[in-house]
DNA sequence: CATGAATGAGCGTTCATTCAT
DNA sequence: TATGAATGAACGCTCATTCAT
């Protein structure tokens, strides 16, 4: 809760903060509402987060709720065009496609103070049903279908095994999704050697996925039917 | 809201129904809070949810406080103890064990309606340190203790490459946390293609990690660091 | 708040407690009202003081507000007859009359535990107005009335100077009154060695208010209006 | 209930009424406690009879408690330390101390509205034992020992009967607080010719408490021992 | 008769929203 | 434009009262 920001050089303070008023309240309010959840969050603490009195935060959004929606706007999707150009024009093979895609995830999002925006939204979807069809349309069905399709590239490729795209955009997701929730979440509860360093993950990730997906001797003696000495006669002839 | 339970067979229905009511509230309650929040929930809501009055509810919760905290503490962690037991048990190979745990997450945990908690705890975490921590210590501590040894059973047999077992350990239980998650926010709002049948998804995800996790041929030839020439000299010697 | 009444000698316990219900309401109900006023009581605590379920105190009651009712006309005025018969008979010295008066006032009411409705009627005379007539009328009135006439009867026989009777009666009540106000009231949060003890504080004012309402030398020079002639023989030189 | 005070000239309005609420709320609270008694008062009563709403209150003051011990601490003992001075400094006979005493008590106190504080402090006492202590350290003891030692020099000067310092304090204060405890309590419902002129009646304990107190021929044959030969001159006859 | 589970009107308190300054 | 005093609807919780057992 900074009470006088230094602001590193002010010139015209007034007309200068007056422009910058909506986006720190959006700052403050993300964080907020990140933090504490949407009801429990008083407008009057976004407003003195941002340096301003309750009164002024009105006069930039007209309640609460479209202030919170603002938020989400703001801060959903603002990135993906450049991974879908990124994805349409990428020649090489579909692993460091995968591997680029978790990658950008976690610079530009996951790695980001927005990367809030994904357990709030699971945790107030229910509560505003429009926000959370706006973000479904506009971050998540979007970025399912960008993965979704480098899957059934690599699938095409014959570089991936025959999946389902859907099924395997999720488990591609879901270590992404998790770690930021769990980062805004317990992670303040949690002792510090059980919180993994969250680049170490995503490399993890990467190559687990990446291996699991793609074609070849799965060494895994229980479910694929395999000849128990079969060194992996490299299949895709 | 059911108005008259028709009570099959019922013995002094006063009386009867008392040891019942705590249950009732805690069902009603759990339902409610998953889908509205904490805040956003009423207690006259989960009281008439349970068919009795706003009063009635505070003659077994003194407060609405103390009834979240009771909705957590009976969800959680009920039958971790007998994954334990069989993981500990279990002589066949360290693949089947995880393939094990994640079919037992769900028919235990993840397709009960003690599922919601999870979105719960995300949401709450902040405002309860208390029982974040609760929950930390007697749900996920446990849980994640018990894919860690799992994994460095894997990585000591050979039959895993060696991983960090705390990195692995969340690589698995990721898409599980992420399927309820989705399925108490977001899943409402998804076009019914898009939802992914949560047994394909688990039986995918069981195939991709574990293929993933064990030695073998990767066919990524990207990042995972490997002596080309490495046919997998069967370990356990 | 005794649990279990032991009652010395129990013949048919249940029927002989029957009857006594009522009273031991009244009794409980009293020193409670008394304690902590009507409405921080519950009615709940009384029927537990009286060991007796809520309901039951319902049973005999059919209020909150006809126990109150109850309990202060139970405890008003019951001794008043004998006083005033008393007065009426006596043949000595008015002085005496007021010295039996206080006397017999302290071991008819001051003593006995009916004294704590005087801090309950001062207390909640505007919540109830017919009960502060009540009292008014059957307890106050005569009261002073009695003192009243016991004051003219001093005033025409000569022994007391001429005073109105009326404020006379009140200067003679107001340490009475006094005392059981204090006594219910901050004296339990007084140091013990202020705390008068009740006797001595009832003696010395008899002294001093027939010494002050008698003819005689006043030993003031001041205001009194006292016939020139009467030089006090200065005693204790 | 004043809805719009017209405010003598009024200089942004807004501010001064800033200024002016909580003492407005103050005074409102006294008069509705002192009416009907802490819990029976709805702070809404407070608000409205402050002219504000319910929220304004809270703006003020943190809690119903809060706004009571507000009010005890606001009334209690404010000149007090005048009556102190004037004690000590006072030369004259100590009857006219008393009497002196007697007086300022009225217009200081007794007369004004903060002496419904005294029915107030009666009531809530063993509710509110922390201001119970406090009044009776900040008001009465100093109040007593005020008087106990006006009542000492009385004996040490030869002009008081030996009497014990703690009980006299005691008989000079009954009638000051009966006074008023009655005015806020049975007065409204005595019929007029009851109610004794407060002036009058005070006039006639100084009267009485001095001579009562003072040495000299007591003219009551009872209990102080006197030169049996003393029957009352028979004065104005 | 006695019980205590159930009720719901009522109150204290909070906080999004308004508007005079 | 910015402020913060004021508002009042809404919610958590209490407790007098009822009634099935």
């Amino acid at each position: 809760m900074r009470e006088s920001r230094p602001d590193t050089a002010a010139p015209a303070k007034r007309s200068r903060r007056k422009e910058a008023r909506p986006a720190e309240l959006l700052e403050a309010a993300l964080a907020l509402f990140v933090e504490k959840g949407y009801a429990a969050t008083r407008v009057e603490e976004v407003a003195a987060s941002a340096g301003v009195s309750k009164g002024t935060l009105f006069l930039y959004f007209p309640s609460k709720e479209e202030l919170f929606k603002a938020v989400v706007r703001e801060n959903a999707g603002r990135k993906l065009a450049d991974a879908q150009r990124e994805a349409a024009e990428h020649t090489g093979p579909t692993q460091d496609l995968v591997r680029e895609y978790i990658c950008r995830w976690w610079t530009e999002y996951g790695g980001t103070p927005a990367a809030g925006l994904t357990k709030l939204i699971i945790s107030e979807a229910a509560n505003f049903p429009d926000l959370a069809l706006y973000y479904q349309s506009e971050v998540v069905q979007p970025a399912h279908d960008l993965l979704k399709h480098i899957v059934q590239r690599g699938v095409a490729r014959g570089e991936f095994r025959e999946v389902d795209p859907v099924l395997a955009a999720h488990l591609i997701v879901a270590p992404l999704v998790q770690l930021v929730t769990w980062r805004y979440s317990l992670a303040p509860c949690c002792p510090p050697e059980q919180l993994p360093d969250p680049l170490a993950l995503l490399r993890l990730h990467a190559d687990v996925v990446v291996r699991g997906l793609s074609v070849g001797a799965p060494g895994d003696g229980a479910a694929a039917p395999q000849p128990a000495a079969a060194p992996p006669a490299q299949p895709k002839p």
